[in-house]
DNA sequence: ATTACTAGTAAGCGAGTAT
DNA sequence: TATACTCGCTTACTAGTAA
């Protein structure tokens, strides 16, 4: 979808054209949209054929209406400049399932982790953590998680070595709730690790390499805190 | 503003970049935004020279973050959309102060139309209304104004001839508050015209040919009508 | 008046590559 | 690895104009 197209199909809807006709001519769309009567025919031209809009031609001027299709356009871009500034209350990622190499399952063995994950989530995890490989970029969202404060699973001492505070958010896997645990300190991963009362792989019917979505939920506004 | 920056602006938005930090490559935010490298690259240098991004580059990757003028392209945006979609309480548009030929004050001197408007908006009309001619393609928003109710003036018979049905929106011009009269009936007229108690002309000193803004409430959701 | 075609020009793109 | 330059190619733009 061309960027100037959205912006042309938003013009008309900011002059009604979706819930009604709207007369205009190209040359008062050019004035507009600050181009040439030349370019906003074609503009037309585009979305007409692209099923955006439809258009009655008259003698004269011509009588244009978003269809809902073309509505469904800028609903899309509604709802990501919402995502932007609506504080969201949820992160979607998509991912891969991909195996660890065990560490996962070792640490949420461990009693100290596993007293309190009791205490706190209400449930003490199927021994395995699902892991989810994400992009590289969508590391960026995983650094606004790190600033929050949602369930917080303190540090310990087992023996001679020192178990880590971890933090946990409400999550869902293809719509299936789980809970995203992430350690507090070290450095960003590309690969999430999620724990359930029950084996999320079988749930989910998942094996390595499967296309999965995610959606994590973030605490209320108050509590967030951002960098500076 | 070139649409397809707004495009990547909003894309970074989305990795969380108003508020924050973000750290993406030229190449993740290509693969992102389904360009080349290069493009992407450029576009990043665009955003900067413009003052919209700004950015600590590294050896490997760089840290971006929107500015402020950077977000206030994004609000506007999304100020547009919610325009569209949330079901607007009021209609934006600008035009010029114009001379009519007095039939305005002629009109509303009738006193068919004075007892109803003392009674329906409160006051008794200043003798003269204040003419503003709109864009021609901002008829497209009176139309919608013409399938609402909000108060209407009945129409009436003095002497001879018959006085039409108009229809009242409260407004403002320049922040000062007034109301819009529009005939019921006829032909959709570039040229609106307003009433208030006092004349509009001395209290927002206006003569011809000026600028002015103009806010019109449209009624609540459960009485508005669309076409078919 | 319009819409929209043609043709010449300008802007945008991405492969190759320097740094 | 990165970023970002050059340059040939493609896409988008507008002036002129036909319908």
């Amino acid at each position: 979808m061309k960027p100037y197209l959205i912006q042309v199909l938003k013009e008309l809807a900011l002059l009604g054209a979706i819930n009604n006709r709207v007369e205009i001519s190209s040359g008062e769309l050019a004035a507009q949209i600050k181009t040439s009567q030349q370019t906003a025919s074609r503009y037309l031209l585009e979305l007409d054929e692209m099923g955006l809009i439809g258009r009655e031609l008259g003698v004269k001027k011509q009588m244009i209406r978003i269809t809902e299709e073309g509505a469904n356009v800028l609903r899309d871009e509604y709802t990501q400049y919402q995502r932007i500034f609506e504080l969201p209350e949820k992160i979607y990622l998509s991912g891969v399932v991909t195996s660890g190499m065990g560490e996962g399952r070792y640490y949420i063995e461990q009693k100290g982790y596993k007293i309190q994950f009791k205490e706190k989530l209400g449930f003490i995890p199927y021994p395995g953590t699902l892991n989810i490989e994400i992009k590289p970029v969508d590391r960026n969202k995983i650094r606004l998680l790190k600033k929050t404060d949602v369930i917080r699973i303190n540090s310990f001492k087992s023996g001679d070595r020192t178990f880590g505070e971890v933090r946990c958010f409400p999550a869902t896997i293809n719509d299936v709730e789980c809970v995203l645990v992430l350690p507090a300190r070290g450095h960003y991963s590309t690969v999430l690790e999620f724990i359930s009362p029950v084996s999320l792989r079988e749930k989910l019917n998942l094996k390595d390499g499967d296309n999965i979505n995610i959606t994590v939920s973030l605490p209320r506004e108050g509590e967030r805190c951002y960098e500076e």
